[in-house]
DNA sequence: CTGAAAGCGCTAACAG
DNA sequence: CTGTTAGCGCTTTCAG
């Protein structure tokens, strides 16, 4: 067995209170028994047991963190800079990964979290109000990354400024008709992204006296394919569109695709912008909008820690900047190859 | 507070160690018991807390993962993989990032690991001896992604035949001066794939009858940057090669760009094919040689948690296939679009 | 098949 | 500033 907190008292000749209290760098010890107690501790190479302190204090120095996916680029930021904060607060991350709504469903209702995690972090989940419910019942904080809930923790970007500066750039351009591709708005109950940054799109056309067409508004769920479909629907109508802002990346992807099956030319044909400024879109010489998803991450956890630590946060939305970033897809002379 | 193991012995009219063992499954229960037990458990809506549990019986139902970078698509899927099997088998998972050399270090010396993992799962990472031994002090079970150390459980994929078959890909094609785009092999000893990519590369060349040229192999450091840099010197060379096998996606979306950059077209001048079929890989229309990330997880995940369950496996690597996946980058006729 | 009792290794009052 | 003591909520012998 490795060495108990009784051990090191003995080699220290300490009580074991005075071990924990040095140990945990608490007041109230002399500077020569904490010295001794370090001493002693270090020399057994000795670590407290984690659960033993749990089950004792109540806390568990333990933040769950629920995805939806692990396996796509922006969940993958998002644990990226919850991990470097959680970690640096001393805090451990347990990952729950829904995967898919059986999987969903089974976290919802088992609650896997309950009794281990002393907070928990949802990253972009559009919860039911069933499932709010149900992590209310954990009674711990919850913060949620991009979503914003009455008295939740939340952080994110401002979607419609970032879309209306997209579209201001395609109409700085000299584009004048310029189609929209975007996410399903049916449930805007607690999904804000598809939502702002329609009304962004919207906020454009209007400030520049473009009329809105619907004709040149389709849904691409926020996939390859669907933007591919999506682009596919509009190019048959006319006249054709100049330009296309896509709610996502990768939707812009799917777009473009899209328009070059079409033996058309991007920019010069159709300009293309999307958002997110995802891994690939250098690479496919993408114009977008820039949002940096770790610090979004990394910011949440911060707030939370404040949090836990005792602090008095208030639950408003901090909002991150984003950033225009123009590539070969609007501009032709900002082609990478 | 929530009910403790007491309040649903109370309830059921039984004692404490009947409540334990009814609701951990363990035999030698009157299935009346059992029953009068789980019904009380359910209308107090009890948990047993994991942390008394874990500090009684020693075990932690934990599986502690560690990756270079969570925010890699690589690492990603791993996770994915991972999280799925350890959840179903009832395992917590704790991530642990460690980003950068920092963390690195900090990781094998402060061992957080310690004491609240039953084993530790290394992805892909290329560990020193010290690293080797400081894991080793954690007296866990070990397991490892793509790594083959002795004593320790390992999947991955056979990464001689898939470079073997991407390069006899480029020969059917009729191409006979193919270059190399590879991974720093000057530190062989525990990172495989650029080791064994290489010499799939070899074997393939020489089967063929075709002389290796060093000319035209370069270092790409597994980077698109990398990639594009090595690919602009090979693209010096004379005679100028008409294939390019990179190992991996990124390196060859790197030479891709370099070698359109250059005036050159892909693959009528130039056929590139890649390794990994990276997500962007059909979006950049990359031939490539498919591996199925997230199941080399999960089967790994799967042969620990045997262990764990008491199962004798043999630490012999695993290993599953890889595919060959055509596309425009070597086939115009396969162009996407 | 069931219960009593002894911990697991800490933390947190409470005295002193 | 330090020690004593009573748990935290389970699991696990050991009896019966």
């Amino acid at each position: 067995m490795s060495p108990s907190i009784e051990d090191v008292a003995r080699r220290a000749g300490v009580s074991i209170a005075t071990v924990s209290r040095s140990l945990r760098g608490l007041p109230d010890v002399a500077e020569s028994t904490r010295d001794r107690v370090l001493t002693a501790a270090r020399e057994l190479d000795y670590v407290a047991s984690p659960f033993a302190a749990r089950l004792a204090s109540g806390r568990t120095s333990t933040v769950g963190v629920v995805v939806p996916f692990v396996d796509r680029w922006f969940f993958a930021q998002v644990l990226g800079g919850l991990e470097r904060e959680l970690q640096a607060g001393g805090y451990d991350l347990l990952l729950y990964n829904l995967g898919d709504t059986p999987g969903r469903e089974r976290f919802f209702t088992v609650m896997p979290a309950r009794k281990r995690v002393d907070a928990l972090l949802v990253a972009s989940l559009v919860l039911t109000d069933m499932e709010l419910e149900a992590l209310k019942t954990l009674n711990c904080p919850l913060a949620m990354l991009g979503v914003e809930v009455d008295g939740v923790l939340c952080t994110g970007i401002d979607d419609r400024a970032g879309a209306r500066v997209a579209v201001e750039h395609l109409i700085s351009l000299g584009r004048r008709r310029i189609a929209l591709i975007g996410g399903d708005t049916e449930d805007p109950m607690r999904f804000t992204p598809p939502l702002y940054r329609r009304d962004g799109y919207l906020q454009a056309l209007s400030s520049a006296g473009i009329e809105y067409d619907p004709q040149i508004d389709e849904l691409g769920y926020f996939t390859v394919a669907g933007g591919e479909q999506a682009m596919s629907t509009i190019l048959q109508r006319d006249p054709r569109p100049d330009a296309v802002f896509a709610e996502s990346d990768e939707m812009a992807y799917g777009a473009m695709r899209a328009i070059r099956r079409a033996g058309l030319r991007v920019p010069e044909d159709i300009a293309v912008i999307g958002f997110d400024d995802h891994e690939s879109a250098e690479l496919l010489d993408l114009s977008t909008i820039r949002q940096d998803v770790s610090a979004q991450a990394a910011v949440l956890a911060k707030r939370l820690l404040n949090v836990l630590g005792g602090d008095t946060e208030t639950t408003t939305a901090e909002l991150l900047p984003t950033e225009l970033v123009v590539r070969g897809s609007t501009d032709p002379t900002r082609t990478s190859y």
